[in-house]
DNA sequence: TTTT
DNA sequence: TTTT
């Protein structure tokens, strides 16, 4: 379809340590409970109100799976921009459900520490790919082949260890 | 929580006319399906590839209810911007699900035609509340209360004629 | 035009304690400076490098005016929606000078405090408008009409004392 | 800075062919004026206003520089996500001047056609990066080095002809 | 002029 | 179920 744009921007907590899990190629992929929450003034008793949302963010972008993976902890505050995913699978009586997840994939995916921590003393940013600003900067492109649950060309990501053997699709959702 | 946000922005088309129904209060509720598409060209063989997203979209806000119900139509290419929300339901087993949906409510929702229909030969445009550019828009606020799921006082919105019995905790999800 | 949007999003610190001024008519005016900055590593050299962009952000929206005028000071790090908008403006010898803002004005405007500071021990959340959420947050829609340049019905922001005399067009750029 | 962010959302049209131009070693920068505009009703005359606002975008990115040469013509709508960029120059007396523009260079940039134009029959749907969706493009990422007024390594864009002598910094502004 |  |  020409001319689509699908954007999710958050800012919000984390609600628990992320999980780190491999695909069976290597790729990282994190996954993240986030919370945003709205306050307002209930106009009629005049009580402060509190309404907290959960999101489920996946990251399946390699840069940002290391940002996650060194930084991100139970508690910090992270700006998020990513997609609106939704993804079917089979509960244990085979019925179709849905699970809707923000994803963190290739471009025009960021996420961003808001509590001042973040890589290793510096800018606690990170981009869905390499090049912006100067221009100069030294990732690399060709581990950033992501893809969720694409082939893949084998282990290019090489952190090896701790691969896990379930596949994306096994995912619980929820 | 301070400093939340949770904001979702999408373009897409509408894939059915819009479903548009009414709290036992007599607010109006649209439901919006709109789909995103993402094409790219595969690495390996070289073909054109493409994605769809579908999004389920719910309007409350009653300003951009009468726009929906005036001018969206199947096929309609719109700009809505939003918030996430995940609400939990029981099914006929009496199992807890969830649905993930584009919530367009109060202020800081927008809904845009960007067909060139809309607003009888005007703007096209249309935002969660009424005061904006230089301020003098003619904008009924006390009967943006909106508020999704909340008592209202009371048939505020006026429209009446057609409302829906069910509630919105009726919805069936997808 | 049909159709149209014009967003800005930022996240970054004050560089300065905000001035807040008054229009002749009582309406508050708020000027921030905001500091956003990217960092990269240099291809060639490996060094690390930053760059910094600066903002002039307007705060025309009362509710707002107020969060800042209470709320922010230098060094504090926001979030802030708003729209860009290029003023014209003549300098000493008569030429036309232009400067550019991001303009917080109406609705879909938002500036939230990002440091855990705010509102009085709430939610350092604040929006261009006032119902959103549960709708019903008691806030005056009447004192909204912001607007700008516009004249307004006189003073119905009513928090009179320390007026500017000066218009919003005799400011001083950068 | 840790976690910063600065994002402009345009939709609006172009308001005249976009000038391509070339830097002295030949990466493209094409410079888009955008138009946005909003409509509201006067509060006390009942009139329908207007107000439009323009933009100037600078494309560096290569990809998206390639779309705005082939696709984008006066009159197209556009979405466009960018950042804002303030550059100082001197006038003819030697004063220093400011101009903001909405820059459109590396990742996190996007220009999207939505008019139903765009690509070749295509997707319409350009990035500032290669990789997304299932992360197979054929994107040549060694290509996407843009950057500014960096020195580059020297033509490796290969659109070669037509350059422009003159740099960026001798930009007339407006 | 901020921040890390 | 949209759109190109």
């Amino acid at each position: 379809m020409a001319g689509s744009v699908n954007k999710v921007i958050l800012i919000g907590n984390v609600g628990a340590d992320p999980e780190i899990r491999r695909t069976q190629d290597g790729r990282p992929i994190a996954n993240l409970r986030i919370a945003t929450s709205e306050t307002w003034r209930d106009r009629n008793s005049g009580e402060r109100r509190e309404k907290t949302e959960w999101h489920n963010v996946v990251v399946f972008n390699e840069g940002l799976c290391k940002v996650v993976e060194q930084y991100v902890k139970k508690g910090a505050k992270l700006y998020i921009e990513g997609q609106l995913q939704t993804r079917k699978w089979q509960d244990q009586t085979g019925n179709d459900r849905y699970t809707t997840e923000v994803v963190l994939q290739g471009f025009n995916s960021t996420l961003t520490m808001l509590d001042g921590r973040g890589e290793g003393g510096g800018s606690g940013v990170s981009r869905g790919g390499g090049d912006f600003g100067g221009g100069y900067e030294d990732y690399d492109q060709s581990r950033q082949s992501s893809g969720g649950r694409s082939g893949g060309q084998g282990g290019q990501g090489g952190q090896s260890g701790g691969n896990f053997s379930r596949d994306l699709d096994d995912d619980i959702p929820f």
